[in-house]
DNA sequence: TTTAATAGTGTAAAAAATACACATTATATT
DNA sequence: AATATAATGTGTATTTTTTACACTATTAAA
């Protein structure tokens, strides 16, 4: 007798100055018609890693995320028919890279959908206590992490990552502060590019120096 | 069909200067005869934090350890029947509390016993892999958490506590500049009583003031 | 009384964090 | 062509935190 479970997948982006997640609308038993985090039953002879990839492109259409485990939860009551455990992935994905992709490709989703972290409703199972300690998870990690990096267009503003900051701390900050901050990090690399497409003046943009990030941190 | 699932715990505490870690000799199927973190599988009607609680008590007789999710390990061959999901929890104890306690009360394991986080074999399943990633949690939390104090005597000089900071962060720290830095803190109380025992100058003994800490975390 | 072992202490320098306001620039509007 | 709009981009002074560094004090045992 192995183990029965699921895998779930909290996926978030940023677009417009807001942290959003990726919700599918449920259409099958249980919960249907609910907005529930992407998730599915791993099978039998599959690794967890390959079954929460297969199932995020299954639910919502997008391929080669990069997803890193966030808990398991197995409440006996988080599931009608008894504990199904779950264990929750998270994923960081580029609003561009995505934008026209996310559509379910199974019907077990009627539609996958972009939610400000602000403005998720009620949903299925215990995904919003998921999504909280998604929050909670980005939070912490913020300074030590890419995930800034991972959810901002390869080339950003200064502006645009201040926003991230700004929207996972929950507060707003000072921005001479914040550009001389990150300018002293030495891992960003200004470009000679600017924004288009803006009606006022456009920003410099900035990309990721990975190389210089790397050696800080391992 | 339900999950069928085991938990495992990573039992910490702090022993003559050394970071250890609690490890039972097993007697069972599978990997009877070698060393495993205490961990057993959860009943079908029992939350998953009651079954920890009881396993890890079963296991090496320890109560009322505060347990605390660390990762959950789900590879195809990390169990010779199959794949056996395993939600590792993590604890930290403090060695006075415990040091006559350590013994299973079942006989699926044969004894329990600490090691020196250095000093630890070969581990049953994926043991090794899973104590690896409660160091590194150890290690990340180590500012922000009252792991140090959880696993310290009630009352302890700043030695111990600065012991437990190398040991988690594998480096040695200034002497003057730790005790500056954990006094700027203010969470640590001064208390009017010295370490007793000791062949030398008895050092003052400190105690953590939990109402300030949870000021400035909460 | 001497030895051994650890406790306990201060200062100066460097680095990082904070508080704070206005001139600049690109586009759209008239 | 002039003006309005909307966001960009920048500097300084102050405070706080971190770092580097070495000797005296105290206790118990020999």
């Amino acid at each position: 007798m192995l183990s029965f479970f699921t895998v779930d997948c909290l996926i978030f982006t940023f677009h417009e100055g807001k942290l959003k997640v990726l919700l599918n609308e449920r259409n099958e038993y249980p919960y249907r018609d609910w907005w529930a985090m992407p998730g599915y039953f791993v099978d039998k002879q599959e690794e967890m890693e390959e079954a929460v990839n297969r199932i995020a492109y299954e639910h919502t259409g997008l391929k080669n995320i990069y997803l890193e485990q966030l808990v398991a939860m197995a409440g006996l009551k988080r599931h009608p028919e008894g504990r199904i455990l779950t264990v929750a992935y998270m994923a960081l994905v580029r609003y561009d890279d995505v934008k026209n992709k996310v559509k379910p490709v199974t019907n077990y989703m009627r539609q996958a959908k972009w939610f400000d972290v602000n403005e998720v409703p009620e949903l299925a199972f215990d995904h919003n206590d998921i999504l909280k300690l998604g929050l909670e998870k980005l939070k912490r990690n913020l300074n030590y992490s890419t995930a800034s990096f991972e959810i901002l267009p390869e080339k950003f503003t200064l502006t645009q990552l201040q926003q991230i900051y700004e929207a996972v701390l929950g507060e707003t900050l000072d921005k001479r502060n914040f550009r001389k901050r990150m300018s002293n990090l030495g891992y960003l690399k200004e470009l000679d590019e600017y924004q288009t497409g803006v009606s006022y003046r456009a920003a410099r943009l900035y990309k990721l120096d990975k190389r210089k990030f790397l050696k800080l941190f391992a």
